[in-house]
DNA sequence: GATGAATGAGCTTTCATTCAT
DNA sequence: AATGAATGAAAGCTCATTCAT
C-alpha cells in the first residue's frame, strides 16, 4: 500500500465524502477542490483526469479492504472463528466507514467499473474458503459463492443498520453469522 | 400497476438500456430520445425532468419486482417451498433483466434515492416472513434482516452469475437457497 | 460549393473577424457567439470543435479562392490578358477581403494545417501554368514555381497596400505584374 | 547582436522547436522549459512574460536574418550578383532554419505583431534597391515593393523545397532568381 | 401532441504565472 | 539563481431544458 502525499489524502477524503452526499455526477472538481482545501488545478498534478481521480480512489479504498480482512485470518484460530472475525471486522469498518461502502456500491455498478472488479478484491477471501473447503471443514460449495454471500451480506447489513428504522444489536449481528455459518460450514 | 402508453415505454426501454452501458451520468437525454426514436422535446410531455423519469422508471420496475414476489407466493405451498419459489423467480428475474438489476443498484446507491428506499419495496416479502416467524416456522430473527440477506444474495448471485467467470447450475442455486433457508428455518 | 446556412454563415463572419484582430489563440469560442449572436453551444451543432470550425472555414475560404480564380481565366483571351486578370482579381479579392487573407497564412503556417495544404488549392492556376507552358507561352519554368511566385506576390502586395506606410497606385500594380509576366513568359 | 546566456539560448531553441510542431496555441510555458532542461519559474527569471519570450525570439531571429543579408552585400561585386547572393543566401538559410522560417510567418501574422513589423527587418535590402535605383541599374520601382517581391519568393520557395512534392534544382533556383532580377533591372 | 434547433449555466480541464524553498 | 508545486482565471465544451413551428 502506498504512502499517500498530504495533498493527496486530502483530495481522496474530500471526493468521498462528496461522493457519498453527491454521487459522482453530482460532484464537482472545484467542490473536491474547496472541500480538499487546494486549488483546482492542484488535483490535476496528482490524477489525470476525473475518472482517473475515481478509479485510483477505489484501488486505493479496495486496498483497505482487503487489509482488513488480512488482518482478521489468524493462523491459530479456528475456521468459524476466523470466519466470525472477518464478517464483524468487515462490519464495523464499513459501519465506520459508510461512505467508503456506497462509494463502492456507487462504482462497482457504474460504467467506471469496466473489467467488473466485483470479484477479485476478495483475494484473501478465496483462500480462506478454499483451504476450508479443501481441509473438509466447509460444505463444497464454489468459493466464489460463499464470498459473494458473505460480502453481499456484510454490506447490506452494515447498510440496514446505518440508513434502515432499525437497530442491529449484538446478538443480531452474531444471529446473521450463525445463519451464513451454518449454510456453510460443515456438520 | 399502469397501463403505459407506446412512447413512454420506449422512453422507459430506451433508458434502461442506456444506464446500464453508460451510467446516469453517461446517459443523456438526447441519446435517451434518440434511441427511443422520439425527439428530445417530445420526453418532456411525459416527465417534468430527467430526475423524474429516472424516480418513474425506478418505481415502475420496483412494481415489476413486487409482482413477481406475490405472484411467487401461493397460499396452499408450505413455508419452505414459498421461500424456494420466491428466490428463483426473482433469480430468474434479474437473469433475464440485468439492465433493470444494474439500474436498481445504482439508484439504489445515488443521490436519486433520497429516502433511501431499499427497504420499502419488499411489501410481500415483509408479510411473509413476519406471518412465517409468527406461525413458528422461521426463526425469531427480525425479518428486516431475513429480507436484506434474502434480497443481497439474489441479487449477488446474478450478478456472479451474469459477470463472473464461473457458471452456476441449478444444483449450486438450490445450495444456496438451502443454505439460507437453513439458517433462517426453525429446525 | 455549399449553400450556407444563416447561422453558419454568421458563425463564419464572426470566426473570420475575430481571428484577423486576436489570432486563433485569442479567438474564444464564447466571443465567437457573441459576435455571431448566437449561443456558445450553437456552434457546437454545426462544428464538432474549435479545430473543426478553424478547418471548415479555412476549405471554405479557399474553395472562394478557387473560384475568384477560374472566374477570371476566360478561354478567348490571350495569355498575358488571363494573367494580368487573375493577378488583379485575386489582388482586389485580398485588399476587399483582408481578413481572409490573414487568416489563410495563420492557417496554413499552423498545426491546423496538418497536411501542408498550400500548394493544393490553386487547382486552376496549375491547368493555367500547364497549358501555357505546353502552348509554348511560358518559358519551360516548374507549374509549381510559377504558382508560388505568383501567390505570394499577390499576398504580400496586398498586405503591403493595407499595412504597409506606402499606398500602391494602378501603375505600380501593373508594374508588378509586368514583372512577374516578363520573368514568366517567353519572349 | 546580444551574447546569448547558455540558458537564455536553450530556451529560444525550445521554443522555436516546439512552435514550429504545435504553434504557439500549442506550446506551453512547461513544454518550452521541460524541453529547455530548465524550471519553469527559470523563464522567468530571464522574460517578462510568454509574450515577451515570443517577442524576443522574433527580434533575435530578424537580427539574424539582416545578417545574413549584410553579408550577402559586397562592396565591389556588381548589382546583380549581390541581388543573386542576397537572394541565395538567405534561401540557404530558411531551408536550414525552416523551424525559424515557419516561426516568421507565424509571428507577422498573429496578434503578437502589433505594429505590423513586415517591412521593417530590411534595412540593409532597402538601402540596396535604393542605392541600386538611385544609380540607375533598377527600373524606377518603388524599393518597398522590390523587397516584398524578393522577400515573399524567397520564403515560398523555401517552404515549396521542404513542404512540396517536388525537388527544386540548382538551375531552377536560378531560373527564379533571373525572373525577378529581370522584372527588377533595368535592361 | 411532436419536433429538434437553440439556449446558456455550469462542467472539466488547461496553463501562464507565482513564490516558498 | 534555480526550482517545481501550487494557483485560479478562463478556456472549450456539454447537456437538461425550452419554445417556435
Amino acid at each position: 500500500m502506498d504512502k499517500l502525499s498530504d495533498k493527496k489524502r486530502a483530495i481522496f477524503d474530500s471526493t468521498l465524502e462528496l461522493v457519498r452526499d453527491h454521487g459522482f455526477h453530482g460532484t464537482t472538481m472545484n467542490q473536491v477542490a474547496k472541500n480538499a482545501s487546494v486549488a483546482a488545478g492542484t488535483i490535476y498534478h496528482y490524477f489525470d483526469s476525473k475518472d482517473q481521480l475515481v478509479c485510483e480512489l477505489y484501488h486505493y479504498n479496495r486496498d483497505l479492504v482487503i487489509r482488513v480482512i488480512e488482518e482478521a485470518i489468524e493462523e491459530q484460530s479456528s475456521c468459524k472463528e476466523n470466519y466470525s472475525n472477518i464478517w464483524s471486522s468487515l462490519y464495523r469498518f464499513y459501519v465506520r466507514n459508510t461512505d467508503t461502502l456506497i462509494f463502492f456500491e456507487q462504482f462497482i455498478n457504474s460504467p467506471y467499473n469496466t473489467n467488473k472488479d466485483h470479484a477479485h478484491y476478495q483475494g484473501p477471501l478465496y483462500q480462506f474458503f478454499k483451504t476450508g473447503s479443501e481441509k473438509g471443514q466447509l460444505k463444497s460449495i464454489k468459493p466464489e459463492i460463499a464470498i459473494v454471500l458473505t460480502m453481499s451480506s456484510i454490506a447490506s447489513t452494515a447498510k440496514l443498520n446505518k440508513f434502515g428504522k432499525i437497530s442491529l444489536s449484538d446478538h443480531d449481528l452474531e444471529n446473521i453469522v450463525d445463519i451464513l455459518w451454518d449454510g456453510i460450514a460443515r456438520h
